[in-house]
DNA sequence: AAGAGTTTTTCTGTATTATGAATTTTGCCG
DNA sequence: CGGCAAAATTCATAATACAGAAAAACTCTT
């Protein structure tokens, strides 16, 4: 494979780095938080800067975004033609729930976290856009499982490596398919501890365009159980909208 | 020089593509707005789906960003110890004066867009963050100039070429000199169709931490000229209060 | 003001990546 | 359900960007 990770995706990984730093930094700071030797970094700031991504405090010479890429990522959301009517309601169903709201989808053979609305909860599910989770032990995976056509889902069963991530994940095929036939028929997935211990998880589908999307809500297990039949009807009845939006 | 332009900035290059034409890609129409053969185009997606920027549609085959971008982006602008600042003050003076109001710094021999808040009209002075514009004809450019220390200036005056951008640009050195001289006696710096016609810019600076910022206000010439006299207090005031914050 | 240390910039061989053609897969229509 | 067209993926090679070292610029201290 030819996978142009290192060299094409620099100029994102610097981006990241950014944020997680959260201030300007010199060059060599730079060259340190990528791994990355100084005469690269060099090059792809300056390129950055001619870009008008980049600019440079003249005093201190450290390096910091401009809002440039902010401006895009904003219009490239907005203009989404599904997450965007997602907001509304993921926002809503966090407000009900108090605890994060997440969507995905399936992406190979692991689901991608699209979008991530998080509880206002100090002890809450954190996790960022662009997030993977493995298929058989995460309510999102479960769901893509048991919504996805039989070949598929049986194909997946065959060949996943069913890695027992921690003690309550279902780790044979047939325990497993049990689940998602149980989960399918009342509507909803639920994980209690199969991916991450202490969260419960419940995601419910979305069908739009021939696609599934899912939506859940995670929070730790304590408070997710106290309320859990309201969530449960939050989460379904929110999915019910979303579907009628594109009805 | 060896600047890594064509290949690291090309996921950069990819989201700016998405931002303009607002709508899920299929790797051809990729290839296409990227002027970049397939598999190129291949290796780079798949790289930016495993890092959770992308995704895909399993039905229609087309790729769009996930939030991700979005959520790095809304980090760093969060974080940034100088921009953030400005952002109160800048929404005011767009608030009061009905124009875009632009924050800006001397980048190399240009002058580049930090942030750009844009005028409620539908005629408006229209920019976007990173845009570079000269720094003898442009009124953040002259600003520049003007605020520089003198050695940094006359430095400038020598070696930059003068162009007539439009009929209204100060091309020699002289006229430019005087030009600069009475805007820093009165506190703020104007130009009148000199980098665009029909618009009229007035910009005033800040210093924070020994380097210059400039904060503009631009308009249609005629609608400025109407409200000048307020614009004037409004950016010389909004300059002064911002400064008070990092005192 | 001058020197030492630090940071940035330049330079060139080498290794990695981009490329275009061939292959495979996928979607579509009869 | 089978054949065709279009798109995605792989592969070998040519081209380009990367990395390390050396030079230059800048800072800070004396």
């Amino acid at each position: 494979m030819n996978f142009a990770d290192a060299s094409s995706t620099r100029s994102v990984r610097l981006f990241e780095a950014f944020a997680a730093v959260g201030a300007p930094q010199s060059l060599s700071e730079i060259s340190n938080l990528l791994a990355t030797p100084l005469s690269t970094c060099h090059g792809l700031v300056k390129a950055l800067q001619n870009g008008g991504y980049l600019y440079s405090n003249n005093v201190s010479r450290r390096h910091y975004p401009t809002r440039r890429l902010l401006q895009i990522a904003e219009t490239i959301a907005a203009n989404d033609p599904v997450l965007k009517y997602f907001d509304a309601h993921m926002a809503e169903l966090r407000d009900t729930t108090e605890e994060t709201v997440i969507l995905g989808t399936l992406q190979k053979d692991a689901v991608v976290y699209l979008n991530v609305v998080e509880s206002p909860h100090s002890i809450r599910y954190s996790a960022r856009p662009g997030d993977m989770k493995p298929l058989h032990s995460s309510a999102l995976g479960k769901l893509m499982l048991g919504e996805s056509e039989k070949k598929v889902r049986e194909g997946f069963l065959k060949t996943l490596p069913l890695d027992a991530v921690t003690q309550n994940t279902l780790t044979t095929p047939d325990v497993l398919r049990r689940d998602l036939e149980q989960s399918r028929d009342r509507g909803f997935y639920m994980t209690r501890g199969e991916n991450v211990s202490e969260v419960l998880a419940m995601a419910a589908p979305v069908r739009i365009g021939g696609e599934i999307y899912g939506v859940v809500v995670a929070g730790p297990i304590g408070r997710m159980e106290s309320k859990q039949a309201e969530i449960e009807d939050a989460l379904t009845t929110a999915c019910t909208r979303i579907s009628g939006d594109f009805g």
